[in-house]
DNA sequence: CGCCTAGTTGAGGTAAGTCAATTCACGTGG
DNA sequence: CCACGTGAATTGACTTACCTCAACTAGGCG
């Protein structure tokens, strides 16, 4: 497979569906603005509306909910070539806030540009739909963790998850990763409370399946670590192109 | 609005994209067979593949992952008008099982089909891409409830979804509904045990809430009810066609 | 009648939460 | 250079929400 351009975008979809050159061009077209943000304060406000979604291109971010007593559910993390606030823009609600991890840069694209896209090329509509298919298998399998995984299983099977995740985009090796959450996002994303996460970040340390200091994470023994989790990436990625 | 038609499909992709006559034609075709399952075994085994999804016509279903220790977690509950099993077409992937609760009516859809009438009508693929939106929009809820939220305040959440879900299909007023779930079933998407869901609809019938007994959901103080489980509907509804 | 599944209730255990104190890394300004 | 402040990580003592085990009831159906 050749490509005129290699951004994120087009590496992502290319992975679901084999891109012609007249599709490739209108991806080209679509990368509108680029952006940047600062980590810490939060880009996309619960409840505020927004008419473009972003593609990441360097960084990571976070999407999650708020609750009134002020507990948060991080929903999922944004690496490189991960989508941001799609489903806000194709629903035309932005029910969640996105938080950007790291300083992060990203590429724009409008709401009115991809349904017009959609129209004229057709496969790419089918392509975005794979991607969402896919970022929703994650979420659901983010959810056997929360409800049916015990806090060290869900930290195990979500720290492998994140591996296979950062491998696909070339930012991982199958021994570890530079990761920089912090313990209160991991406790954030699992249901847990930070202190618990520290505690279970020990257990799993001292049992000798991975290490998680000062921002790398470390398998120490990466096959038990798959059995212990349970961990089967076949949701994560499809060999080649599914539509030719 | 009007339709040559009114199947489950039609009014489910009607409500996000105003169709033609063509695509509703082409949407026809796409009926292929039709089938009844019974409740109880399961219909599609984790790990297998399929070829088709499912449009379900009459009677609930939901879809799960099993765990190695016998847990079980319900990702979400289909009523007349869902999907069964999209995701796992698109994706080629069947990593999940889907029981009938109570026998049920479904209409097949070929995957080759679907593609097809993606590629001759873009819209379509849109409108499903839609739906799926929504359908992810449901499960980040659902992570949100199992996540963060106590057991009764779970509950409340879940039954109040399920009740605005069966609204928009003509199926549950705004007292209550039938609903032919067990507790077991309940504790498996709620990430709990079925003896803590039978003392939790006890708190939730004490404190004049909700009651659920003998296959009826009766909301004995609505507002009350969405007060205490910060219930939102705006994800699952959007007004009219997105797109004309 | 007897069996089976779903629901109900009690007693006691445990995983995870809460509260509180301490350390550590890192910037920033005096 | 050092004092200081801030946010993250760490650890301990205690509480609690939910689980486990176990017994019992109620309804449906051959």
């Amino acid at each position: 497979m050749f490509s005129i351009e290699d951004t994120p975008l087009v590496r992502k979809l290319g992975a679901f569906v084999s891109l012609s050159e007249a599709e490739l061009r209108v991806l080209e077209t679509l990368h509108k603005r680029r952006r940047r943000f600062i980590a810490g304060p939060e880009l996309v406000h619960q409840g505020q509306s927004d008419q473009a979604a972003y593609i990441l291109a360097s960084g990571w971010a976070c999407s999650f909910k708020m609750l009134k007593d002020g507990g948060r559910q991080i929903v999922d993390f944004q690496i490189p070539g991960d989508f941001l606030g799609l489903r806000s823009v194709l629903l035309h609600i932005s029910d969640h806030g996105i938080e950007p991890i790291t300083d992060m840069e990203v590429t724009e694209v409008s709401a009115a540009d991809l349904l017009v896209a959609f129209e004229r090329h057709p496969r790419l509509a089918t392509a975005i739909l794979w991607a969402a298919s896919r970022d929703e298998a994650m979420v659901v399998e983010h959810l056997v963790d929360i409800g049916r995984r015990h806090a060290a299983e869900r930290m195990a099977h979500f720290l492998l998850e994140l591996g296979a995740r950062l491998n696909l985009v070339g930012m991982g090796i199958k021994t570890g990763y530079a990761c920089p959450l912090t313990q209160t996002h991991l406790a954030d994303a699992l249901g847990l409370t930070a202190i618990h996460v520290n505690r279970i970040l020990r257990q799993l340390r001292e049992r000798g399946l991975v290490t998680f200091q000062s921002g790398i994470v470390t398998f120490d023994s990466y096959n038990e670590m798959v059995d212990f989790a349970e961990f089967n990436p076949a949701y994560l990625n499809q060999g080649g192109p599914l539509l030719r």
